[in-house]
DNA sequence: TTTATATTTAGACAAATATCTAAATATATG
DNA sequence: CATATATTTAGATATTTGTCTAAATATAAA
């Protein structure tokens, strides 16, 4: 939990991740979309594996990162502990699913 | 966000945020719970306050402490955004009033 | 095998952070 | 008013963090 948390209190790692949500990237180009070089974004990209946010696999010279959602729910039922009626955003349940509960 | 990811990345803030789900406290009992000197905790406050996780109401010497949930919503929806199925936790969902959508 | 490309590792450094003690402020009470 | 209690503010310090440059590693291509 200390990981996750520490993973995401930076701005750069939280674009990283919205990034890969348009799919799966190497290193280069993710570091392309930033103005850090290679070595900070290659150091971003550590913190994020650790929090198990992001996993990577290697394909020849290049090293493939992807999304990883499964942490993501333990980050989730840990906020929801805070909602006041434990209901989350159902101004967009309509487009998630939830109608058919 | 930044402030709010911010007052998350440390584990102190985070107990202190579970510590308030049993009711306002005053910033002296909230110090009670810790092993904290009285000042670090204040300062923990204020970064909670900051992000607004935390609202605070001054009676006679007191300082009641309180959660503010709202701010727990744009969270939440920001972690959505990372979920597979967009269906967080459903094995939650009926101790939450889910069954009722 | 030499050179180019992709990425990480190592080391340095400034800025941010968590913590403490001492002092300040505000309120209550004798 | 003088003292006690609750809390914050100020200042110091050690640790952590984000960033960079330079070097190392690994793979591909000429």
């Amino acid at each position: 939990m200390n990981a996750l948390f520490k993973a995401l209190n930076d701005k750069t790692r939280r674009d990283i991740l919205e990034l890969l949500k348009s799919g799966d990237k190497t290193a280069g180009e993710i570091a392309d979309h930033f103005q850090h070089t290679k070595p900070t974004i290659s150091h971003h990209l550590d913190l994020l594996k650790q929090a198990e946010l992001l996993t990577s696999e290697k394909k020849g010279q290049f090293i493939y990162y992807s999304l990883n959602t499964t942490v993501v729910d333990e980050l989730l039922k840990w906020v929801m502990q805070f909602t006041s009626n434990s209901k989350p955003l159902p101004e967009d349940n309509k487009t998630l699913g939830y109608e058919n509960n």
